[in-house]
RNA sequence: GCUACUGUGGCUCAGUCGGUAGAGCAGCUGAUUCGUAAUCAGCAGGUCGCCGGUUCAAGUCCGGCCAGUAGCUCCA
């Protein structure tokens, strides 16, 4: 690499020390308007920086306005960044003489021995590592922004002081920096829930409850295909599918400890004769019971056990987002019990369909994570260190074995094991998980679950929980996200419009629908006297992926002219054709179009 | 849940300094039968999220609530 190639946002060092420094200047800019207001941290993330600030008033527009000119004033003064260091006695002193109590609380927590360092930029000092650019004059004054202005917590702690977050963005160029807010805006036509409502595929009512989506015609008919997808696929890998009940008593839930974790999470108890039910938040404790209902051999297993399950959770009024996080939701959800020995051969088959299922639907950007516990942390998760660590071992193992690229995260485990989840970024808002395959020695134990092993002697069998589609809910939401709308073939609402040009045609164009319809395409017909380019807009508009446009011509010939949503005239064709290559096009999944 | 912002016909939006609502699309009716992204005309549609307050007068100002949006926290 050539020495002025450093300097580019290709190099991932400079863009965050770039970014970093924008933070710096952030900050400086608000400590001069405002010398009252207290600094918390300020880092660079991807793409652009933060700064915390407790500040005596809310930042508005027109705060953000005042301090990006500031911070021009700042770049124009082309002010050295200077590092120091100093022990920890007189930083911290340094700190309270300055009426910073969040920066004292952060050098005491620096573990011991480390270096306490600062960088100074003309009157302004911020406790920092670095590194930073060696002048506030290296930063573009016409290519930096401030995004946005939230809230945040002290250490991410919701029971501490509440903050405000400022977010900027900075590019070398100008054009750079436009470019990147165009993608902002694409970005939000993008969103599930504008598309979900343009397209009528679901809606929501507040009499009918917040978090609470209900999936219209259209849009259950995406999920039906997905249903299906997903079952029979299980159903080709030994899986057999279980329907139980949305509710069940406290009692199961404290059997499996999903009380004690997440009772406030759940709908409240419900009071009926002598007993407690809950909405099920989860379906483990049901398909459990089903395991204990009857004697397991080892010579049966693994057990696989599949539901396309309803669940509800109280989810916190602010995390709720249309389909992607509702209060009710469906479950692609799966339990597989098995021996000890069989766990790396079903976590194998597990990745296998998880990432066999992405192939069809296309889905290249993902990233696994390996989700530890936090061993510090006895609250969150079960107590039994052995348990732990042959779990977390026995799944780094089988993960490392099958050649998955992972990165493992502390303190993302659930309760009773480690997990191997596969996140997405959608876009809009922040990554989330779409798949995962837990690996769980303690439910098992929990419900006094056994088995006969082959010495003849009784076992506890391992539970590996998976979903493959997650909930089918956020699973379509990304789908919308990822597609805007512009499905697959096979999945499409709608798959074929016929379109009129005059009356003369339709009885010609209903034996087509007809047709079409007896070959379980979903189609339909715009017979309504308007003019062709108005059926073709509308058609368009709802992405129709085929258009069947007919004339007194098409009549005459035997033929239909076929269009596609993205605007391309495949000429005139026999029903016979295009009933083959729509048929072709949906049985392999064939996203082109 | 926390902090901030937003809430006007089904959808997208306008509404000035407070003087009791306007457009386009969609819908309905009629005319038009027109070959690849909007035919023309007419009609109808709103207690301006809800409740209260200030005022002679509130879509507009103030308070509370509800809902939505962004981020934070959480996500079995």
């Amino acid at each position: 690499m050539s020495e002025e190639n450093l300097y580019t946002f290709e190099n991932e060092a400079y863009r965050k020390t770039y970014w970093h420094t924008c933070s710096h200047i952030m900050a400086q800019a608000v400590k001069r308007l405002w010398p009252e207001v207290k600094l918390a941290i300020g880092p660079s993330i991807d793409p652009g920086w933060y700064y915390d600030f407790d500040a005596p008033f809310a930042f508005t527009n027109e705060h953000l306005e005042q301090i990006e000119a500031e911070m021009k004033k700042i770049i124009k003064e082309r002010l050295p960044l200077v590092r120091s260091e100093k022990p920890r006695p007189e930083a911290i002193a340094y700190m309270e003489a300055k009426g910073e109590p969040y920066k004292v609380e952060l050098i005491q927590d620096l573990p011991e021995g480390e270096v306490i360092s600062f960088y100074t930029q003309g009157e302004f000092t911020d406790l920092c590592a670095g590194p930073h650019l060696d002048s506030t004059g290296r930063v573009k004054g016409n290519a930096f922004k401030l995004t946005a202005c939230n809230a945040s917590y002290w250490r991410g702690d919701a029971k501490r002081q509440s903050l405000q977050r400022i977010y900027g963005i900075a590019y070398l160029k100008k054009d750079e920096l436009e470019a990147y807010l165009q993608r902002l805006e694409e970005a939000k036509r993008r969103d599930h829930r504008k598309i979900g409502r343009d397209m009528r595929l679901f809606m929501t009512d507040d009499l009918v409850g917040r978090g609470l989506p209900m999936f219209l015609p259209k849009g259950y008919t995406i999920w039906r295909e997905l249903e299906n997808y997903i079952r029979d696929k299980e159903l080709h890998l030994g899986y057999q599918h279980v329907m139980t009940p949305c509710v069940g008593t406290v009692g199961l839930y404290k059997t499996s400890g999903h009380w004690d974790h997440y009772k406030q999470n759940m709908f409240p108890a419900m009071e009926i004769d002598e007993d407690a039910y809950v909405l099920r938040p989860m379906n483990c404790p049901h398909h459990m019971m089903i395991y204990a209902s009857q004697p397991h051999s080892y010579r049966n297993l693994p057990l696989r056990i599949g539901e396309i399950a309803h669940d509800f959770r109280y989810e916190a009024s602010g995390a709720l987002k249309g389909i992607e996080r509702g209060r009710h939701f469906c479950q692609n959800d799966a339990h597989l019990f098995c021996t000890p020995e069989q766990i790396k051969e079903e976590v194998g088959k597990v990745c296998d369909l998880i990432f066999d299922t992405y192939k069809d639907f296309g889905i290249t950007d993902y990233r696994c994570v390996l989700s530890l516990r936090d061993p510090a942390d006895k609250e969150k998760y079960h107590d039994d260190d052995t348990m732990w660590n042959t779990a977390e071992t026995a799944l780094r193992e089988v993960l490392v074995d099958l050649g998955i690229n992972f990165t493992e995260e502390i303190g993302e485990a659930a309760f009773y094991g480690p997990k191997l989840d596969v996140n997405v970024r959608p876009a809009v808002g922040a990554e989330y998980t779409l798949s995962t395959c837990q690996l769980d020695f303690c439910l098992p134990a929990k419900f006094d679950l056994k088995y006969i092993d082959s010495d003849g002697s009784e076992k506890t069998p391992v539970v590996i929980h998976r979903a493959i589609l997650g909930s089918l809910d956020r699973f379509m939401a990304y789908l919308i996200e990822e597609t805007m709308g512009n499905f697959p073939v096979w999945l499409a609402p709608v798959q074929v419009k016929l379109l009129t040009i005059t009356d003369r045609v339709n009885d010609y164009a209903e034996k087509l629908w007809t047709e079409l319809e007896r070959a379980n395409i979903r189609v339909e017909m715009d017979s309504r006297n308007e003019k062709v380019g108005k059926k073709i807009r509308e058609a368009t508009l709802e992405k129709v992926p085929y258009m069947l446009v007919i004339g007194d011509r098409d009549m005459e010939n035997g033929t239909v002219s076929v269009r596609t949503r993205s605007g391309t005239d495949l000429g005139a064709m026999t029903p016979e054709e295009f009933k083959a290559l729509c048929l072709k096009q949906i049985a392999e999944k064939d996203r082109s179009l």
